[in-house]
DNA sequence: CATCAATTGTTCCTATTTTCACAATCTTTG
DNA sequence: CAAAGATTGTGAAAATAGGAACAATTGATG
């Protein structure tokens, strides 16, 4: 296998593309081509091609791309063969609403246990999901489990992944603002609506001005 | 004023680093290094100065940046000294659980309005925010708002985006995974945890590959 | 089964983003 | 107030990502 290093901005495309690809095949697709899946996920098909070409051959010439074999071929490739265990950390407004679509039918991911710091909550079920007493979290072996999901307020964010570290979590899902101080061997990746929110409304005002410029 | 074009992705650090500095002023804090404020939001000191230098000289060399002075200029960039009115359509688990959040305190957005296709869910409340019956949508004058948040199926999230945008609505946050199909002046964000978790699980397991290999 | 149409895989080029390196200049201190 | 130390702003280099163009090859067609 000649796989080459995959790009960061290749890696982080596959998973819109796994997604896109279910949808075309519990549609009944069979086939698709480059430019024309280009125009669903709004990516240019040279892009595509090029991604898909640092795992090898996928397509054939003349005629696309079979999407029940790209399918699988992502479906491992993004290890969505075996299941996932995550837990939750934080069960407010976020985390409920989590717990409840606990990702939804055909992703191999579910959330295993969910843990908050009120006493009130813990004991309780959250669409199949039971809550724990945080302070369970350190005492639990978790090496089985691939990640946390962090939806705790900031100020307890850095404490809370602490502790989901001490029990062999190496890797988090931070629905909180701020930056995680953990060693380089825990991968973290951020979801922040605000920041999307105001990142939208920058470029929703930038894009009028530069329009006035003209 | 000699502001160039503000790249990409200098943009969109703008919100993280005006939530960083909001606590370093709320914590007290008057000065700040271009190097310690990149160990707090976790990027290299040399972009930080890069990105701020697209707006012209905001810092003071042999001294820093004030954060006050800072914090100002970048709640008026991203235009959060005035308010920004949303409206968010689709109230299922995600949906209510950002009503209830509601973009916390010293975030200058609000969820006006919600709309939903139940008529069960609409004459409700929720977070002090209404619920309306998805049929009013088209019919309001929506011109002074700024986007719209779309928290609905992924089968309806083009329907829903294009009667908003009927409504006068140019920019939308899309937590849908389906990519929307919409004219050139409107802007779609994407906020996706399926998405960002499978990212997760792709780079951990291939950090640990990698190692395996050395 | 020869021709035409379609479409990939890939090379080369361009644009964007990040990082390095350092002169310029401000702050602090004795 | 002079010297030492800190830190910015930026030009140039390096790394990463995106896109145009096209030869190679397959599928479809009469």
């Amino acid at each position: 296998m000649a796989t080459q290093r995959v790009p960061q901005a290749t890696a982080e495309r596959l998973p819109l593309y796994y997604r896109s690809l279910q949808r075309l095949v519990d549609n009944g697709k069979t086939r698709i081509s480059s430019s024309d899946f280009g125009k669903i996920v709004q990516i240019d098909s040279t892009t595509i091609r090029k991604d898909f070409s640092y795992f090898g051959a996928l397509g054939r010439k003349g005629y696309g791309y079979n999407t029940q074999h790209l399918l699988e071929f992502l479906r491992k490739t993004l290890y969505q063969d075996e299941l996932s265990k995550v837990i939750l950390i934080g069960v407010g407004h976020l985390g409920t609403a989590l717990l409840n679509h606990n990702f939804e039918r055909n992703n191999n991911t579910r959330i295993v246990r969910a843990y908050d710091i009120n006493p009130e909550k813990a004991g309780k079920e959250i669409g199949g999901t039971k809550i724990h007493l945080m302070d369970e979290l350190a005492k639990t072996d978790n090496s089985d489990i691939t990640a946390a999901i962090l939806t705790v307020p900031a100020e307890r964010a850095q404490e809370a992944a602490e502790q989901a570290m001490a029990s062999g979590i190496r890797g988090f899902l931070n629905f909180s603002p701020v930056r995680l101080t953990l060693p380089p061997d825990v991968y973290v990746r951020h979801v922040d609506m605000t920041v999307e929110l105001q990142a939208l409304i920058y470029f929703l005002n930038h894009s009028m001005e530069e329009k006035q410029n003209k």
